[in-house]
DNA sequence: CTGAAAGCGCTTACAG
DNA sequence: CTGAAAGCGCTTACAG
């Protein structure tokens, strides 16, 4: 493989010479930058990607800690993924992915060994064992999802309160007055999974507020047990004329449910979930929901990395925890209660 | 950051011996080696990353390209990286992940710049762009998917014609005389997606021998058009009384089609799909299938990598193209055809 | 059993 | 505008 020093004796200049031809850090005359520019094509030179971290102490390379736990939704995961893959792609950025159960040996690994430039986390839960290690760290770190500190680390998510209010108020604006909301597993919530309560009690809160009734119940994130809770619950309330999901499985197993139960959206029954557009189409989903943003957020999250990493965010600048607002996307799965049950 | 000198200095040795004391490449005096620990504990030393790449040639990253194409069903990609990340964790190596859509521009990138010691290709297309480069570049490489021209490169796949014959030949035995098979969409085989008809002739084949009618056709890979898809070719072929589906997206709408249609599996119409378990699973998917194996595909890739990269294939050992054979879980869906339609 | 030195392939002050 | 040299942090022949 080609290297620096042969593009050098190609190009008849010094080592020295040739890297700064191609880096343009300082002034090259014409003459020699066409010589050395014609010697990387002729010799198919790149450097060496070890070399030049070593140099520089940069890597071009974001870690990205991805956790693909039981009791979560694994096709939810990867939207995250992508969005954070792509925009550090645009960035100049290459992704080194770690999806071990053990987040804190791959993030020790990843920053100890300095194969990384900075990292984003996903998966963040309530106390995350990761923060730590990752304020340690010299490597500036994002995460998508809120944990109780965010000292030391820039954040992103989606505003669950905001969504669990909109789910409420928009269904009661439309006269509902019994609702149900099923929530990710408990597991999760157990684990740290803050957005499930954050969601559940914001929208406990806006239905107190609103004098209307909301049943919240936990639902399995898998199949088939899923459709079981889902019968059970609507078996348990015959009164509820609405459905909040804040549960992708839940989603995914609805139609299903509804349509053995001879239910149809929103003539018998009003839905509205939490998931990504992305998500709605891939399953075919045909109710209303809050959109989660998923490549949105992954996206924030490792720009503003990326300002850290090149120094742009300033050594001083205060870490951010920003909320993307929620929007609901109608799909028409949303009406007035059936005639006499308001 | 400790760097060996520290931990040299630290345990009074030089920084030769304190290297070969943790790699154990020459004996050491038990004195030695604790003070040499003891140092490595005391700093929080490891090794940098991009030092001992370009020490020894070797970064301890493995490449994984693999592109999200608007007609592949997203979530069932992700199961053959899951597979892949996970073996390769288990190798000691890291995970290189590209999900640009210029593959090529990403191969070269992580060749050319030594950024891995060997590579991954997902969805390999029948002339895969990606292949030539692949070829040229001193790192090994292994693929999930078969393409036409397999020299240089290991190559893992399902046997897809295995596969469509066993579907077809299962609902013969049962009694089917008029089957339809639902694979991806005409785009995908045009780009070179050659399992789509390898299954697909294989099948059309086993039922001219069985002296069967097989009605193929292309379904969509997104909703809703699946399920319009879906709703059509029974439309078109009242006869049937069997479905194949080569179409993960076509699988993920059946149900919700069934039952719109007010038909069950296997009583009115038996169905055998061709998906992972693990699919199956998150999906709720009813139907028998055949397994296609991700996980494991991604394993044996890696496996066989690893060995290429440390020299333990041999350097002029063959290179595979190996078949896992398709085998049939069996989740109730077929039976005999409905009375008076055999 | 241990150490001094060279070298991996870059970048970047230093000097002219 | 260009070059010679040092240095990034490792590993590994070479020498004893």
């Amino acid at each position: 493989m080609a290297t620096i020093g042969d593009v050098a004796r190609v190009a008849g200049v010094s080592r020295s010479t040739a890297s700064y031809a191609l880096s343009g850090k300082r002034a090259i005359s014409l003459d020699v930058r066409r010589r050395v520019e014609a010697a990387v094509r002729e010799l198919g030179y790149t450097p060496n990607a070890g070399a030049r971290a070593l140099a520089t102490s940069q890597t071009m390379v974001i870690g990205l800690l991805a956790q693909f736990l039981e009791d979560e939704f694994a096709p939810a995961m990867l939207q995250y993924m992508l969005g954070v893959s792509t925009t550090a792609r645009e960035l100049g950025y290459d992704i080194l992915l770690s999806t071990e159960e053990d987040g804190t040996r791959a993030l020790r690994r990843m920053t100890d060994s300095r194969m990384i430039d900075g990292v984003v986390l996903l998966n963040v839960a309530e106390n995350d064992e990761r923060l730590p290690i990752l304020r340690a760290a010299p490597q500036p770190g994002a995460l998508v999802g809120l944990p109780a500190d965010c000292r030391g680390v820039d954040v992103f998510d989606l505003d669950f309160e905001e969504a669990g209010r909109l789910m409420v108020d928009h269904l009661h604006r439309l006269g509902h007055r019994e609702l149900i909301l099923v929530s990710q597993p408990e597991h999760v919530v157990e684990r740290g999974g803050a957005y499930v309560w954050r969601l559940q009690n914001a929208a406990k809160e806006a239905a107190r507020v609103r004098g209307i009734t909301l049943h919240a119940v936990f639902g399995s994130s898998h199949q088939p047990e899923i459709g079981r809770d889902l019968n059970a619950v609507l078996d348990a309330h015959p009164g509820a004329t609405g459905l909040l999901l804040n549960n992708e499985a839940a989603a995914a197993a609805l139609p299903t449910v509804l349509h053995q139960r001879g239910l149809a959206a929103p003539q018998d029954l009003s839905v509205v979930g939490r998931y990504s557009d992305e998500f709605a189409r891939t399953f075919s989903l045909p109710y209303s929901s809050i959109e989660s943003a998923p490549d949105r957020l992954g996206g924030m999250a490792v720009r503003q990395l990326v300002r850290r990493i090149v120094g742009e965010a300033g050594p001083d600048e205060p870490h951010v925890v920003r909320f993307v607002s929620p929007e609901l996307v109608d799909r028409g799965s949303t009406g007035a209660p059936p005639a006499g049950r308001a």
